[in-house]
DNA sequence: CCGTTTTCTTGACTCGTTCAGGAAAACGGG
DNA sequence: CCCGTTTTCCTGAACGAGTCAAGAAAACGG
């Protein structure tokens, strides 16, 4: 992906094209399911001297922007990726932390249907498929 | 839920019947879906002097028994519910946070069937849905 | 009732994330 | 191309949910 690409990205979503925001953004595409640790170290790699602060801002804006979606599984930091809209699901290995992309099978949105409602406005179904990844599962002999 | 059947409850489990796990059992299922902060208010509501400590260690004790369980979506504190077992799903306000318990609709563990596994032994599938309650919904006029 | 084992209390501490204020960079108009 | 305004970034401190550790207290089996 190159950056000026990602500064397209930006610009067609009205945000200021920044060094640091370009560096996440890219880092995003790099490294999916990644954490905002690794994501700092990453776009260190091009910037040195960026800021923790930068990063989670940029994140933070481009999250907002819907360039990038923030997940976050129970007991693990928030992580990111650049796959969106295309309403796929995770599968995570509950032993070493591993994330990997499913596509839903249904159809377009088809986990949007609740049994009951309860008067809720339904936007998003998020479905996350817990369990043992192939190399976690072969480490006991 | 009287006392005697949260002290069965646990031994059931073969845990220890202490008059925290009993007042925390007993909180979780007063209080479904609150938070760690809510439940030790709960709690102390019973036991003035119970410490924040026993409380999270209650909570983890219950939930590695399977006598509660654990739900944390993005964004939020750690959540505790009593209904286990029967692979039902929730509906979060993502404006007030407020959570509402949805059966699921297709049958016993229906969405367990990943599209693509990669390998992954499967062992839980989690949904969450994600909107505006009525509520929240109503607000702007 | 006693001894062993588990659990609770107290208090400090960690770590991811956020807050705040001034400095620097980006963009649009001249 | 430069300048002023606006937004973003940097430095450094702070927050809060949750965890760790060591000794005191409670639960259970005999």
């Amino acid at each position: 992906m190159p950056l000026d690409d990602l500064a397209a990205l930006l610009r067609r979503s009205s945000l200021r094209v920044t060094q640091p925001r370009v560096a996440v953004l890219g880092a995003v595409y790099q490294h999916p399911h990644a954490s905002t640790d690794t994501l700092i170290d990453a776009v260190r790699g091009d910037l040195p001297d960026v800021s923790h602060q930068a990063v989670y801002d940029s994140l933070a804006t481009l999250t907002a922007a819907g360039l990038i979606r923030r997940i976050q599984p129970s007991g693990s930091v928030a992580r990111y990726e650049s796959r969106i809209g295309d309403n796929h699901h995770h599968l995570i290995c509950r032993s070493c932390g591993s994330i990997a992309d499913v596509d839903c099978a249904v159809g377009e949105t088809p986990c949007l249907t609740a049994a009951d409602d309860h008067g809720f406005t339904i936007d998003e179904a998020e479905v996350i498929y817990w369990g043992t990844c192939p190399a976690c599962s072969t480490g006991s002999p």
